[in-house]
DNA sequence: TATTCGTGGCT
DNA sequence: TAGCCAAGAAT
């Protein structure tokens, strides 16, 4: 059993309160409350952790055998990737590469050609990087703290608290996309998060975070989970929510998102996708490829230049005599 | 703070 | 069909 079941079951949720005291706790700030304060917001606990009990899927990067580098590995893959075409890269990758130390000992360009379609292949080179910074800072181990984590090459603060939370289960606020729909919808009433993340949504994070660290780390996988599968961006599925009795924007009708359109991602014509036709070319070739097979996938040789040397520059290719190509040996 | 950085499935 | 969206990080 939990420890962190909220006294005041029934009472109405914390709508548009971005004003809890910071790690004043969740039980806490209940006794203080006076009548006109927020629902005291331990009582989304209960629910959602049953909730995760019965629901979470069974993902390899969860099973214990996959270890904190399991769990890292699938963090950086995840970063804008869903998880169904994540799947199958990660087995591969982990049967190739059991360590840390077995990743640094590739070429980064290995790294590369494995990451197959995942896209954003940076993540592929920080990935590698961060396994050379975990073999000669670390002994090869994951670390287990958030401040050497987030010092590792590709690691932000959600990876951060993510890894620290998965992997080692400690107590962080975890705050990627699915936690700050469900806490912009449950919590503060609206549909959907702001753009990046605020130091409201920080500060609410915190305060609903479980005191108890092994409680805390599961409620970081539930709420994430119940954003995944339930409380999606598009077609929410409330009748198998487990906070839609005291859902704030459900319970509020459910308001259309006002502020600011959400940036949409235009793709087609971009540089993205030239450097995506490249860098295609040069995963499917383990010899160096010659500049007209380059030529070959875009017109304009302009901005086909330009996706050339900002791949180049990125370390995600590497310029050889003659005019020919190969993804990068160091 | 606002942009940039891949890819593919879904509506 | 043309967006919209998916476990962000770096600059």
């Amino acid at each position: 059993m939990t420890s962190i079941d909220a006294p005041t079951p029934d009472a109405l949720p914390a709508a548009a309160s971005s004003a809890s005291p910071a790690g004043a706790g969740a039980r806490a700030g209940a006794a203080a409350r006076g009548s006109a304060g927020p629902e005291d917001p331990a009582t989304l606990h209960g629910p959602v952790l049953a909730w995760f009990d019965r629901h979470a899927r069974d993902l390899p990067w969860r099973r214990p055998e996959a270890g904190a580098w399991g769990v890292m590995v699938s963090e950086f893959m995840l970063q804008q990737t869903p998880v169904v075409r994540v799947l199958p890269v990660y087995e591969q990758w982990l049967a190739r590469w059991p360590r840390p130390a077995d990743l640094a000992a590739e070429a980064p360009g290995e790294a590369v050609r494995a990451w197959g379609r995942l896209g954003y292949p940076r993540r592929a080179l920080r990935l590698h990087a961060a396994a050379v910074a975990i073999t000669e800072r670390h002994g090869g181990d994951v670390p287990r703290d958030h401040g050497r984590l987030i010092a590792l090459p590709g690691i932000g603060e959600y990876t951060a608290a993510a890894v620290a939370s998965f992997a080692y289960g400690q107590r962080h606020p975890v705050l990627d996309t699915n936690v700050r729909r469900v806490f912009a919808r449950a919590a503060t009433g609206v549909q959907y998060p702001p753009n990046a993340t605020t130091a409201a949504e920080r500060r609410l994070a915190r305060a609903l975070l479980p005191e108890e660290e092994s409680t805390a780390a599961r409620w970081a996988a539930a709420s994430m989970e119940l954003g995944a599968l339930v409380c999606t961006a598009k077609n929410e599925d409330c009748g198998r929510c487990p906070l839609a009795d005291r859902c704030a924007w459900r319970l509020s009708g459910k308001p259309a998102h006002d502020g600011p359109p959400r940036r949409g991602q235009t793709y087609a014509g971009t540089d993205r996708q030239v450097r995506g036709k490249l860098l295609a070319v040069l995963r499917e070739s383990t010899d160096p490829v010659p500049q007209a097979a380059l030529d070959a996938v875009w017109d304009d040789a302009m901005q086909r230049g330009r996706a050339l040397d900002g791949l180049v520059a990125d370390g995600l290719v590497e310029p050889l005599e003659g005019g020919r190509y190969r993804l990068p040996l160091a």
